[in-house]
DNA sequence: ATACATACC
DNA sequence: TACTGGTATGTAT
């Protein structure tokens, strides 16, 4: 069983394992002495042996296609050749290089962000991350061979006096959002990809440009007055306005203490340039930029002159035939390492080769592939930035220590379920797939998938499938334990919020108006256009409700909660309730000033570790304003200079329902926040007067901001429609987190079987003080959500220990203090069981106590299946 | 529809 | 000691 064959697979090896020298900074470093050093590291590893294993099905695969490689004759070649060039001459006639696209990449972000904030690091090597993952590192690490995505205990063996510094990513995600501000005034549809990184369309800033007078091109160069009154421990940086990571910055200040001002001319060069300069005097740090006729185009020249620099690629076929020729395939997005094995194995490596072979890979790959090989031989591919796409999926996943138990297993499950409820929840999103992903220890990955007839989007929902996905591995396993190091929830195939989506468009219609009158930017016209039918409501609603449950004739789908009928009916007071929305929507579109200072809640660059981080905010922002004031921009064409800072696509929306801030970069999730409340508040008013257990949007509001505080460990990477950034993203929870957030999870553990009603609790306006406890039943003299969920946790956490009897390893824990009622917003019982394939369905509320069925299971983990 | 692989940051 | 997390998409069944 065991590889015996080490030495020859150690060569394949090394194109999975080895230093990927192909990025910026990695220039004539000693690369089989790196080598060596990241073997020796991983060698005899769990994850070089699954790395090996992989490696040698990409072997297989490409030995199979050597092997049809072999088939083809001649004939059939000049067969392909011909279609190629059928092929090529229809895509040479849409060839269109009339669009002028950027792409902007800062340079080692992440790394660069800390080293602005920390001038020691400046001259040492550094990297963000931790001892298992780096997401980036600094130009001084890179000449080690460190390098984004190798793990911190490796790049300290190459280079021991690397210092990894742990991310911030709130502080990531302020600087993303100022230099998305600078963006915008430049294409307000740019796209972002990460934090970092973002492609944009200058066509039409061009051609206004050019009638621009000077002063609008004209950008003051951060002084030493902007600096607040503090000297103390930046004398050294008050006055070194060069760019952090490198002393040749082309945009370095004129001598002039007394703050100077730069001015750019009309062309692309110099437009980007004046781009990248704003970028470096608002934040301190530099990048890089590509100038192209399309996206692929500009995204290799971004790379060409990192750090720092820009390339511009001139929009002729034959500055760009010439260019692709000596591209090494490899540099093209979507080309990664297994593609450029399979093509190496083919003797192409560059752009040329890859022409000169497209017939043999028409015959060999699939018709995507090669169609995609032959966009890039010839250099073409999209001229328009596309508008951020509705998202497809969401996941959790978390690594941690080996996890062997069942019950511990399980409780993670719900765990990660909860999470990604309450991500689902803040986009208002349901769907119908549901994935289990782990990853034994020894590196292997499956996933287990399974879709309903219906959307879900609660934890309880969720993990009634999950566990269900889960238990049957563990069973497969059986008696053997599963071993796992990762598990991960995803959810998929969403449906349109609730139902309701013709309300949503009409109400969003509104939007629209409102918004447009005090022109915003940019108009929230760029939704993807919404078919007609605005008015008629009755007729939409019912088509989307969703189809009920099918499975096994149940009746269970009477009084789903989401069953629709009661809905349906009440339709008119549905379109009344919007109407009045839409009425407030249209006043506070009128008098844009409250929610506008929403902008500012765009995390405010907390920096407990670091003073000097919040003045330096302070100061770049002073900057900004003067910038614009003085050059009178915000009077002249610059629509977008009165919007900057809102106006950006990562803004913040006042929902016209909740009057919360949702801050978000896609419409189409603020669209859902706002159909999710509606259909919360036409719930209340179905569910009219009586017991009054639903919240109010208010409270609702109010209650998430309870659980965000109270997130120890936040995982707001994910809103971020791209949350990832730096070179790569890390995941920050250690092993060690793993498991102690598994512990907490009992509480929402127990949950499950206890469903706990919702919060009780008045509308906002007429609140009582008094709240009762779910579990205990007690009044709780608190109007303190916080509080009070708090007890509640307490309440539920000693449920549990005594369930368990102090017999588990989760005895004596400290209870997590875990907003228990977080996901669950007002519906006091159980929407239905786990469905699926053999699945026998309790009624939720049927006794946990039902054990041992013939599974070889303890009646701990019974329980938790029910 | 499901599983797995590849890719990107 | 220690090799991520989130999303999309392609490939194969």
């Amino acid at each position: 069983m065991e590889n015996r064959a080490g030495s020859t697979k150690e060569e394949n090896l090394l194109s999975r394992m080895a230093l990927n020298d192909n990025k910026a900074g990695m220039e004539g470093l000693d690369r089989d002495k790196i080598n060596r050093i990241i073997m020796e590291a991983s060698k005899g590893s769990r994850f070089y042996g699954n790395e090996l294993k992989k490696e040698q099905q990409v072997n297989q695969r490409i030995e199979k296609m050597m092997h049809q490689k072999a088939q083809i004759t001649e004939q059939l070649l000049q067969k392909a050749q011909a279609q190629v060039e059928k092929m090529t001459s229809e895509l040479e006639k849409s060839r269109d290089l009339s669009r002028v696209i950027v792409h902007v990449d800062m340079d080692a972000f992440y790394a660069a962000v800390e080293m602005r904030d920390c001038p020691e690091l400046k001259d040492t090597p550094m990297a963000v991350g931790s001892m298992s993952m780096l997401s980036t590192s600094n130009y001084h690490a890179r000449k080690y061979g460190v390098r984004a995505a190798m793990p911190g205990f490796i790049a300290k063996k190459l280079c021991p006096s690397l210092v990894i510094v742990p991310p911030n990513f709130d502080k990531y995600r302020a600087v993303s959002e100022e230099i998305r501000e600078i963006f915008a005034e430049y294409d307000p549809n740019f796209q972002p990809m990460s934090l970092d990184e973002a492609y944009l369309d200058f066509t039409d800033h061009l051609e206004q440009r050019q009638s621009w007078p000077e002063s609008s091109r004209t950008h003051r160069c951060r002084s030493r007055s902007n600096m607040p009154a503090d000297e103390s421990d930046k004398t050294e940086e008050g006055t070194d306005l060069s760019p952090v990571l490198f002393e040749d910055s082309p945009v370095s200040s004129e001598g002039d203490a007394a703050g100077s001002f730069e001015q750019f001319g009309t062309s692309v060069e110099e437009a980007v340039r004046e781009m990248r300069f704003r970028i470096e005097q608002k934040t301190t740090l530099t990048a890089s930029a590509g100038i192209a006729p399309n996206m692929m185009l500009a995204k290799v020249c971004s790379d060409k002159n990192k750090p720092n620099g820009q390339y511009r690629l001139p929009p002729t076929r034959e500055a760009v035939m010439d260019f692709i020729q000596k591209l090494p395939v490899r540099k093209v997005c979507g080309i990664g390492k297994v593609s450029e094995k399979m093509l190496n194995a083919l003797g192409i490596t560059t752009c040329s080769d890859l022409s000169k072979q497209m017939a043999l890979l028409s015959l060999l790959f699939s018709e995507t592939s090669w169609h995609h090989f032959l966009q890039i031989s010839l250099g073409l591919s999209s001229t328009h930035i596309p508008r951020h796409e509705e998202r497809k999926s969401m996941s959790t996943e978390r690594t941690f220590k080996e996890l062997s138990k069942p019950e511990e297993q399980l409780s993670l499950c719900r765990e990660l379920c909860d999470d990604l409820a309450e991500d689902l929840k803040k986009e208002a999103l349901k769907g119908k797939t549901v994935t289990l992903k782990i990853k034994n220890v020894n590196f292997e990955v499956k996933t287990r998938a399974q879709t309903l007839s219906y959307a879900v989007a609660t934890a309880e929902d969720i993990f009634a499938v999950a566990k269900d996905l889960l238990k049957t591995e563990i069973e497969n396993e059986s008696p053997q334990p599963l071993r796992l190091r990762l598990m991960g929830v995803r959810i998929s195939a969403f449906v349109s919020s609730d139902g309701k989506t013709p309300m949503q468009k009409s109400i969003i219609s509104f939007l629209q108006l409102g918004k447009r009158d005090h022109s915003r930017s940019p108009p929230i016209t760029h939704r993807k256009p919404e078919v007609g039918n605005l008015c008629d409501h009755s007729v939409q609603t019912s088509q989307l409700v969703d189809d009920p449950p099918v499975e096994n004739g149940q009746k269970q789908n009477k009084d789903f909660w989401r069953s629709k009928p009661r809905l349906t009916g009440e339709e008119p007071q549905q379109s009344f309730f919007q109407r009045a929305h839409a009425k407030r929507l249209e006043l506070q579109a009128a008098q844009p000033s409250p929610q506008d200072e929403g902008c500012e809640e765009h995390v405010p660059v907390v920096t407990p570790n670091n003073g000097t981080e919040s003045l330096k905010q302070a100061n770049t922002d002073d900057c900004t304003v003067q910038d614009l004031s003085e050059n009178e921009l915000a009077s002249h064409v610059q629509p977008h200079a009165s919007t900057s800072g809102c106006g950006t696509p990562a803004e913040t929306f006042t929902c016209p329902v909740c009057f919360a801030k949702v801050k978000t970069t896609d419409l189409n999730v603020f669209n859902r926040h706002i159909d999710s409340c509606l259909s919360d508040a036409a719930k209340r008013e179905d569910e009219a007067s009586g017991s009054e257990s639903d919240l109010d949007p208010e409270d609702d509001h109010r209650k998430s901001t309870v659980v965000t505080q109270k997130k120890e460990k936040p995982r707001d990477l994910k809103n971020e429609a791209s949350a990832s950034g730096g070179e790569l993203d890390l995941g920050r929870v250690s092993p060690q987190e793993g498991q102690q957030t598994l512990k907490n999870n009992l509480v929402s553990l127990n949950e499950v079987d206890k469903k706990p009603v919702a919060l009780q609790q008045q509308s906002s306006l007429s609140r009582s003080p008094l709240l009762t406890c779910p579990v205990c039943q007690r009044a709780q003299d608190t109007d303190d959500l916080a509080v009070f969920n708090h007890h509640v946790d307490l309440c539920l956490n000693q449920e549990v220990l005594h369930e368990f009897g102090g017999q588990t390893a989760f005895t004596g824990k400290p209870p997590a203090v875990k907003n228990s009622f977080s996901v669950d917003s007002g519906h006091p019982l159980p929407r239905h069981a786990s469905k699926g394939k053999s699945k026998r369905r309790d009624t939720p509320s049927s006794p946990p106590s039902k054990k041992a069925k013939s599974l070889g299971l303890c009646n701990t983990i019974d329980k938790f299946f029910r």
